[in-house]
DNA sequence: TCTTGAACCTCTAGTCGCTAGAGGAATTAT
DNA sequence: ATAATTCCTCTAGCGACTAGAGGTTCAAGA
């Protein structure tokens, strides 16, 4: 048996953060000892494992939670979750590319270096310029 | 002189935000109505267009709030603004590009067809086949 | 066995950038 | 004059935590 501690250290999850997930009804102690104190078994420290590896690749956690709740043999749905995000992933690389570009540009309204004149506060400001809309 | 709701429309900026813009101390509007009602100028929309479009370029209100401060001719801080920002999203794009590798390496655990051995639950929860640390 | 100190407990409130709703007042159009 | 619309302030909620207060339990050494 771990305790939170423990597990917060092998998991790389914050203690505090244990107790929330906890709250939201993500994970569970097995036991209390009896003085109160969570106690968790080696099934326990995979699931709170499983948990942080969801999360570091940014699924949200009522994702996780419906991850955590499939039908191990319902294939089909884990792979609808898990493509799902993946698509996602793939418009916010897009999205952050676009950002790049036009962030790029503004930065270069004022690579003219020091004395030159530079219009790097109206290029902010300026949807104009953008050869895409937001 | 526009009401709040012209100028929500005109810059596309809800009317709430508008006004949690004013409380974080981001705009503010050049006058009141005997009605209490905000009015602003078209320095006023201006502004505010200007933190709509920093904000659709993904600052924060706090990078915002630093880039409307400057002085306009300090234009060395501002490019520090810019690029910090830009070198920022490159660090976004190049961790969602991992998070997407390995999606696809999970999703890929289970295109078998149906029937077939899938095991993208473990995939999930395994660290160990991950080419990378998180 | 006792004591110390680290780790634990619950609870509340704060973070960011909004969004939603209540309940009421002002403005505008007919 | 009335009705419709917009406006006002205020509070609370979202996700996913994080920080802190104030108190309790556990484990190890003397």
């Amino acid at each position: 048996m771990y305790s939170i501690g423990e597990l917060s250290h092998a998991t790389g999850v914050k203690v505090p953060t244990i107790r929330y997930y906890e709250g939201v009804g993500l994970i569970e102690a097995d036991e209390r000892t009896e003085g109160n104190q969570r106690r968790y078994s080696r099934a326990g420290l995979e699931r709170l494992g499983f948990i942080r590896h969801a999360r570091d690749l940014g699924l949200s956690l009522d994702a996780i939670r419906a991850l955590v709740a499939l039908d191990p043999a319902n294939h089909a749905e884990t792979h609808d979750i898990a493509e799902t995000h993946l698509s996602d992933i793939r418009a916010r690389i897009a999205r952050l590319r676009r950002l790049e570009a036009e962030l790029l540009r503004i930065v270069e309204a004022c690579d003219g270096g020091p004395g030159h004149d530079c219009n790097i506060l109206e290029a902010f400001g300026d949807h104009r310029q953008c050869d895409h809309e937001h």
